[in-house]
DNA sequence: AGCACGCCGACT
DNA sequence: GTCGGCGTGCTC
């Protein structure tokens, strides 16, 4: 925390105090507390010694909270007639460790955080709750409550024939990474089906013979149940059922609980995880893998807006272990530090695998006539396909019926009250007055009218397409063809995402219409062809990176098709066929792709040759919210123009696109600079101005460190 | 963020 | 006469 004072430094302090009175030690306890004050440490006493990283309860204005010891101070900070006793030291588990603390300590003030709104959260909740321990069920804490787990479904350990054998680049990859004996970050580059994943496992299988743990991203875990079961029988050989710990938000308080302190004690030696599972105590960890690196997912958007794969390297060179970055198409931040040798790549060209890549093929729309979206060749090469016994998967990244609804006569738009946005027609039975109009913004939801609200005219028509409309028309172009639809709506209802792969896996479906859910991890029995519906919309809709996750989306769409599919093709239709982002698609050409994408970005300075922040208002009015960042970048010229001098850019405030949502009306401020230390100190000073400043404009502020989306 | 105090409108 | 609306002020 660079603003605490240095007075006392964990290390070192002496933690002793004589009282003047009677004798008696009083010990200066630093407190973390999830409150959003200030750093978020405060000041107590305690006449006995509490180990940093130690849990305490303590009485925080009216309400008892427990916090987390990250400070011993020789003398108090505050007048010590203020400063509280703590009610209880918890002993329940050891003291969070070291390496656990300053990993927090780096993130508070890398995200410009306070401390204890990074530390608490960060714990399974019943660790954090007061009423875990205090009160008629709290028995003993959460600790001892815990129940013995039962042993997991174990899978039969694999027979050797059974584990595949790598390749040259394969085993080259391995010994690179187990010869690093001290921190490096290494990007494992390769196109699915070239074997990312057996390089992690036999990666990981090292580490944990020479007694290390290894922690192991995925982006989701739910969406690939399968691989969990993969990753278990392959560990079977090396220390049994317990060596497993798997972490994600799915799982209860208590099983979440269970798996946090297996890991935090060193019993189990793996931990499979979400972003989440960065903040997890590995006493032994050895070895860090990312997977999918380039995946958004990693990013947590609400709350401590960290990125777990940047704090996964943050950890790697802190502890001086390697890092396993992997992606076929990795971010343009990692693609650089791999160019420019901050990383090492280790690139995996051959096929492991007996897969090749689709065919992908551009149809240029701009002079042909749709039928519901779809090209000619589109629907032509369907019926091919499905007439071999083949599946097809049609892909487009917009849920609902129609994304709106418009009267023919007077131009009437279907509008959601609370947001400048359209309500999206949805389909909610067989007939069109089923259907009912919902905003995807706030949730708001609607009868649809039976005539137009503005001039009566009873032609109400829906605008545009989404995956329900597109689902229903395929309906009626192929009779006979098995269609299943799969987005957030399908998939609603716990386990019936899981069902509805199962049957497509299972070749129970003949045409899968989904939205970026189906891009992800999935294997299809029999995908023959992939077509790809308004990719344009995401091209121009958003920001520069756009053309990074369009690229990054579409490949990994495509080569859904070709797994088990000779002369697989992915179709994609778009007016914009010579657009470079389509060009490289077209050759599979990522190193192209980033080429280009790279001299781009440094032309025009933005990231990875600029580091960025965002400042984000929300107010009753989109005035206020202005008003508010437009003060704050006074603040910023006033009081630090050294800062500003030494190329820290402020832009002008800006509404947000979707200006408001559910009644509040936001807005932003974009900070840039091509230092990410002199960003960091200017964010340090500024930052804390900014709270005061909010609430006496009656405004909520959000600053964001690295944002992904602009 | 909570949580309490505080001062103004429609209800048992 | 009270329940309750949310403004504002404080928390080591």
């Amino acid at each position: 925390m660079a603003a605490l004072p240095k007075k006392s430094n964990a290390r070192g302090s002496k933690q002793e105090q004589r009282d003047s009175q009677d004798g008696a030690t009083t010990y200066w306890l630093g407190v973390a507390l999830d409150v959003p004050l200030g750093e978020g440490v405060f000041d107590y006493r305690s006449s006995k010694p509490v180990p940093l990283g130690a849990r305490v309860i303590v009485t925080f204005g009216r309400r008892k909270m427990i916090g987390v010891v990250t400070h011993h101070f020789d003398e108090p900070r505050i007048d010590s007639a203020q400063v509280r006793e703590v009610e209880e030291a918890l002993e329940d588990i050891d003291p969070l460790p070291s390496d656990w603390q300053r990993m927090a300590q780096f993130a508070a003030r890398y995200y410009q955080r306070p401390l204890g709104e990074v530390m608490l959260p960060s714990l399974p909740a019943p660790l954090r709750k007061v009423s875990a321990y205090q009160g008629k069920a709290s028995r003993g804490g959460p600790v001892a409550r815990m129940k013995k787990r039962r042993a997991p479904v174990s899978p039969a350990a694999l027979a050797p024939d059974q584990i595949p054998t790598l390749n040259v680049e394969q085993v080259g990859a391995v010994e690179q990474v187990v010869a690093s004996n001290s921190h490096q970050t290494f990007l494992l580059y390769g196109v699915t089906g070239s074997g990312k994943t057996e390089v992690y496992l036999h990666s990981a299988l090292h580490y944990l013979a020479a007694g290390k743990q290894v922690l192991f991203m995925v982006p989701e875990i739910n969406l690939t149940p399968q691989f969990e079961q993969v990753l278990r029988a392959r560990l079977m050989h090396q220390g049994g059922e317990d060596v497993l710990a798997v972490l994600h938000s799915g799982l209860s308080d208590g099983q979440r609980l269970r798996e946090w302190l297996r890991v935090s004690t060193g019993q189990a030696r793996v931990l499979l995880g979400t972003r989440l599972s960065i903040f997890t105590p590995m006493p032994d960890l050895g070895l860090i893998i990312v997977d999918e690196e380039h995946d958004a997912s990693y990013k947590q958007q609400d709350g401590l807006r960290y990125s777990a794969r940047d704090l996964a390297v943050w950890r790697g060179h802190d502890r001086d272990i390697p890092v396993m970055l992997g992606s076929a198409t990795p971010s343009l931040e990692t693609w650089h530090h791999a160019q420019t040798h901050r990383y090492a790549c280790l690139t995996l060209k051959q096929r492991a695998r007996e897969v090749t890549l689709p065919d992908i093929r551009l149809v240029d729309t701009r002079r042909l006539e749709l039928q519901q979206g779809f090209s000619p060749q589109l629907l032509e090469a369907m019926e091919k396909r499905l007439a071999a016994k083949e599946q097809v998967l049609i892909f487009l990244n917009r849920r609902g019926y129609a994304p709106a609804l418009s009267c023919t006569s007077c131009g009437w738009v279907s509008q959601c009250p609370r947001c400048t946005a359209y309500t999206i027609l949805h389909r909610s039975g067989p007939a069109t007055r089923h259907h009912h109009l919902q905003c995807h913004h706030c949730g708001y939801h609607a009868r649809v009218p039976e005539k137009c609200p503005d001039c009566g005219d009873a032609d109400l028509r829906p605008m545009g397409r989404g995956t329900q409309r597109v689902e229903e028309y395929l309906g009626e172009c192929f009779p006979g063809a098995r269609i299943a639809r799969i987005d957030a709506d399908s998939t609603r209802l716990k386990g019936s995402a899981q069902a509805l792969f199962a049957q497509v896996h299972a070749g129970e479906v003949d045409i899968l219409v989904g939205t970026q859910m189906v891009a992800k991890g999935h294997d299809f029995a029999r995908l023959g062809l992939v077509g790809v519906l308004n990719a344009d919309a995401t091209l121009f809709a958003q920001d520069f990176r756009a053309p990074e996750r369009l690229f990054a989306q579409l490949m990994q769409v495509a080569g859904r098709a070709g797994r088990h599919v000779a002369g697989a093709q992915a179709i994609v239709q778009t007016d914009y066929p010579e657009q470079p982002v389509y060009q490289a698609l077209l050759r599979h050409d990522y190193t192209g792709f980033a080429r280009h994408t790279l001299q781009e970005r440094e032309s025009v300075g933005l990231p990875p040759f600029a580091f960025q922040a965002l400042l984000t208002a929300e107010a009753k009015t989109i005035a206020k919210a202005l008003a508010f960042l437009e003060e704050a970048k006074m603040l910023a010229q006033s009081d630090f123009p050294a800062y500003l001098d030494q190329g820290v850019v402020l832009y002008d405030p800006v509404p947000l696109r979707v200006v408001r949502v559910a009644h509040v009306e936001r807005a932003q401020l974009l900070l840039e600079s091509v230092s990410r230390p002199v960003l960091q100190a200017f964010l340090t000073a500024w930052n804390p101005l900014l709270g005061p400043l909010a609430s006496q404009l009656r405004v909520r502020c959000t600053l964001e460190v690295d944002p992904l989306e602009i």
